[in-house]
DNA sequence: AATTGCCACAACCGCCGTGGG
DNA sequence: CCCCACGGCGGTTGTGGCAAT
């Protein structure tokens, strides 16, 4: 017997998202809401593992996340969770409304830990590296303090005092203030290019093979998908309903949104920010081989967030 | 201009915790 | 209490882009 794998591994699509693929998800997401990943592949007509479907989704094409490269403040917070916390970078991540872990991991592994080491810190336990004459940085190490456990002062900033709770500290009620909120909610300079809605048209999946009984739980949403061959001309947002979508109804995001702004951003969302290179934007691109790095800035989705 | 090496990041893999039956 | 399915997490890998040669 054992355990049935998590998806069947025949004929499930691997690698890279495309973004026929990427507006399947977003489709399917938006008219039913996050419900049983493992069932949402065939549901949503993805040849994909729930799995994968749902590490796309999260860290990926959820409206709320911010994109761009961590800003030097968000970065001081990695690494004084980091030494906190260690390498439980969901728990980081969930200090830092907007990044996801996989995004942290791999900052904190490509950027961070150089940077520490190039300080002289131990990117491990935070404390003093052994002092190695193979400084090859032409800036000295910094004078560790002698008390490194805590990491409070170590680096070259004030971090926010911070005492994190192992449990319970929710993103936003965590031990930041005011302050600090309103630093989220500013972006780092070399953050997204701001598109415009009205640069946006939205055009869902259709393409659902008309084998599956896709949607058949709920939405009229789908209805029209697959119906005559799959060929879905712009078919917009505004014929959707939103039921149920908790993650965007518990954020405020779609509070006081129309309709239209919602397209308009999901679409930026499935055909990227270059939307004025490409101004008819032809919904299927020959053979793209991966969906552009989908940037999205946050003033798109947020409104009246604070 | 072509090739090679490095870097950054998206995606995958496997394990673990949890909840339901 | 046990088994299983599921979701989540952290580590690792694959790949595209860019810089150096």
């Amino acid at each position: 017997m054992g355990r049935q794998p998590c998806c069947e591994k025949v004929g499930l699509k691997k690698g890279p998202w495309t973004a026929e693929e990427d507006k399947k998800l977003i489709n399917f997401m938006l008219t039913n809401g996050q419900c049983c990943w493992r069932a949402l592949p065939k549901l949503a007509g993805l040849l994909r593992c729930g799995k994968s479907c749902r590490l796309r989704w999260t860290n990926y094409l959820r409206p709320d996340l911010k994109r761009g490269l961590l800003s030097e403040f968000e970065e001081k917070m990695v690494i004084d969770l980091h030494a906190q916390l260690g390498n439980r970078w969901s728990k980081i991540a969930s200090h830092l409304p907007g990044r996801t872990d996989n995004e942290i991991k791999n900052h904190w592994n490509t950027h961070i830990k150089k940077k520490l080491k190039k300080m002289g810190i131990d990117p491990l336990t935070h404390k003093p590296l052994p002092n190695t004459t193979t400084h090859d940085s032409q800036e000295p190490p910094q004078e560790p303090p002698k008390e490194v456990g805590k990491n409070k002062d170590i680096y070259a900033f004030q971090s926010p005092t911070m005492e994190v709770q192992e449990e319970d500290t929710s993103p936003m009620s965590g031990p930041f203030d005011d302050s600090i909120v309103e630093v989220f909610n500013g972006f780092c300079t070399d953050e997204v290019p701001l598109i415009e809605p009205h640069e946006i048209n939205l055009v869902p999946n259709c393409s659902v093979p008309s084998s599956t009984s896709s949607c058949s739980s709920s939405s009229s949403s789908c209805g029209g998908g697959g119906g005559g061959g799959g060929v879905c001309n712009n078919i917009v947002f505004e014929d959707l309903e939103f039921p149920n979508f908790d993650l965007f109804n518990n954020m405020g995001f779609w509070d006081d949104i129309g309709d239209d702004f919602i397209s308009s951003s999901l679409n930026l969302l499935i055909n990227g920010g270059d939307s004025d290179r490409n101004a008819s934007v032809e919904p299927h691109p020959p053979a793209p081989k991966q969906f552009p790095r989908m940037v999205l800035d946050q003033e798109s989705w947020k409104v009246e967030l604070f």
